[in-house]
RNA sequence: CGGAACGUAGCACAGCCUGGUAGUGCGCCUGCUUUGGGAGCAGGAAGUCGGAGGUUCGAAUCCUCUCGUUCCGACCA
């Protein structure tokens, strides 16, 4: 491909609404354009490293046995309340109308529609274990797209459905894809390691996430070092906090004054001193409709995974300070479950055994103190609340650490959620129905494409792994005379690399070598061939690998093997 | 959806406070020079100052509303 018949608009200066760097080489090397918020266009250079990853992906998925199909982006409303996520899912949902006015939805996912699928075309026991994927843009309404491609409204997955007869036959499909999803982050050059994952609204119990550890992630991971336990934060735990809960009983429960004091900190402060770890921190939600008490140490945060778990529902929200006065007769910061009877009450195990505490005495002002959880506390329901924090042991018993990352893929096992709501069953050996076992596995593409800007790249810009890069070879001609020899140099190797199989952008560009180089390196082409007057005088041609940089002077007839050599 | 900031030429920004001819750099077009690390000179095209209303003799500038973008929190590939 010649520079100046295609169109690599690349940009000396990034656009502010472009924050970090991945979304910054994204527009500044050329590879897309945004249309509005979370929708991009894909430019020529961009479309070709997405079709590299998504050959990349097909071959891992083909190897491991799956089928490729393609679904429709338009789907019935019905099969979304058959499954009950068309209200769970309700936020994300882009619903239309059509000119008769009903209403359909733009998929952000197909679990309904393959299984709808698999409701009337998989019948017998015979048939599985059976994985069909598809790759496919899917609609999300997200309240806040950013990122670029990171956090799009429409953006493009990969996604894969299989159907088992059992459970042990499902975490084999489970494993095959996890193995696969571990191959494809390894051939787009990225590290990405999985780790547990929260299950979520989409149900189901095993899950993983493949995460590749970046500062600007928007998940965070809890791992050990030695690689025994790696977690979403959502759904870590560790055998507790660090410091000891006070759990040696103090006396009666007692009621004292505690004006103005609205926070944890207040009370930690004089002239109170109760230290964080001693106090019961009070959260009240609302769960379809119904308050709810969340209690974690007044050191600890809540983790609104483990509580929707807890809760049996994903719907829920913090409560506003007036449903909480008519629920407990304060407002926040005096808040307590002591002597609570009709509002369910989950406390965290952090608490469990939890003595002398201080909590909120529910009338605003005051607090109680020698709170003892076994003794005071009515009718709770215990269970993991809190989130992890650094340094604490995995239940291996090795320190946690945190860290950022950006979420690539994301394998399930559901289980039967969608195959029993969908009537998705099988004649077994046993002559009777019984609804398959699934398995979901999610693979962002676009969003990978710029995970791995966001991993490899430099001050001068991209440095594209070699089996994702738009092209392998960019060849700078420094002279663009037509009959000259530099032209006529170039044009050789052209044609020979191109005739071996490789992709070579050759520019040119009636610019100033400068612009050329710095171009290059800008949209991360992993050789770089110069051919100019000055080295050819020696009958050499200037030879760059852009992930190490500096020059080296090759002779003419011995470049296109070295080429080949260094790409191998 | 809660909090904050910002919308001025394709891009990056100044001008706004204190109302009075819409600017700078990059990019783009023409010409000349230059030609190995984002060239120089000369000339040129390009802006409903996000939109609507208001105040005023006069609004990019002040006020109100609105739309959009970005960032921080609650959701997810």
């Amino acid at each position: 491909m010649r520079w100046t018949k295609t169109f690599i608009p690349t940009l000396k200066e990034a656009p502010a609404e472009a924050e970090i760097p991945s979304h910054q080489l994204l527009l500044r090397a050329g590879l897309v354009r945004k249309l509005a918020g979370g929708l991009y266009t894909f430019l020529p250079a961009g479309i070709r490293v997405l079709r590299k990853i998504e050959a990349i992906v097909r071959e891992e998925m083909d190897c491991a046995g799956a089928l490729e199909v393609l679904m429709p982006a338009l789907q019935p409303p019905e099969i979304w309340k058959a499954s009950g996520r068309y209200e769970q899912a309700a936020d994300v949902l882009f619903k239309v109308r059509d000119s008769k006015n009903r209403e359909w939805l733009l998929g952000p996912t197909h679990e309904e529609v393959i299984t709808t699928l698999a409701s009337t075309e998989l019948q017998s026991y015979r048939q599985a274990p059976i994985n069909f994927y598809q790759i496919q843009t899917k609609f999300r309404d997200e309240i806040r797209p950013r990122f670029g491609l990171m956090r799009a409204r429409e953006f493009i997955m990969k996604d894969a459905y299989s159907f088992d007869v059992s459970d042990e036959a499902a975490m084999v499909s489970y494993q095959k894809m996890y193995d696969a999803y571990v191959q494809v982050f390894k051939r787009c050059g990225m590290t990405a390691f999985p780790v547990e994952a929260d299950t979520g609204v989409m149900g189901g119990r095993h899950s993983h996430e493949f995460m590749v550890p970046a500062p600007t992630g928007e998940s965070e991971v809890a791992y050990t070092e030695d690689g025994s336990y790696a977690a979403n934060l959502e759904k870590a735990n560790s055998q507790g906090a660090i410091t000891a809960t006070p759990s040696e009983c103090t006396g009666e429960l007692e009621k004292f004054a505690t004006p103005k004091v609205k926070t944890i900190e207040n009370l930690a402060q004089a002239p109170y001193n109760v230290a964080a770890e001693a106090q019961i921190k009070t959260l009240v939600f609302i769960a379809e409709d119904k308050p709810a008490i969340a209690l974690v140490r007044g050191d600890d945060q809540i983790n609104e995974s483990k509580l929707c778990s807890a809760l049996g529902t994903a719907i829920f929200r913090a409560a506003e300070a007036e449903e909480i006065h008519a629920a407990l007769g304060a407002h926040p910061g005096s808040l307590g479950a002591v002597g609570v009877k009709d509002i369910p009450v989950f406390a965290d195990e952090q608490l469990r055994n939890a003595a002398g505490m201080t909590t909120g005495a529910n009338e605003d002002g005051f607090h109680l103190r020698n709170v003892n959880t076994a003794r005071d506390l009515l009718d709770v329901k215990w269970a993991d609340l809190r989130t992890v924090r650094e340094g604490e042991l995995s239940e291996g018993g090795h320190p946690l650490k945190i860290q950022r990352a950006i979420e690539v893929g994301h394998v399930f096992k559901l289980g039967t959620k969608y195959a029993e709501a969908l009537g998705a069953n099988f004649l077994a050996e046993d002559g009777k129905q019984h609804p398959f076992v699934m398995g979901c596995y999610g693979l962002g593409v676009t969003r990978t494409l710029q995970a791995i800007i966001e991993c490899s790249n430099d001050e001068h810009g991209v440095v594209w792994p070699q089996a994702v890069a738009p092209w392998q070879v960019c060849l700078t001609v420094l002279d663009i005379a037509p009959e000259g020899e530099v032209m006529e140099t170039a044009q050789s190797i052209y044609n020979e690399l191109t005739a071996a199989g490789v992709e070579v952008l050759m520019d040119d560009r009636d610019v100033r070598p400068g612009v050329k180089f710095k171009d290059s390196e800008l949209i991360g082409i992993p050789v770089r061939v110069s051919v100019g007057e000055r080295s050819l005088k020696e009958g050499n041609v200037e030879f760059t690998v852009r992930s190490e940089g500096g020059r080296e002077n090759v002779p003419v007839a011995e470049a296109v093997a070295r080429v080949r050599a260094t790409l191998s």
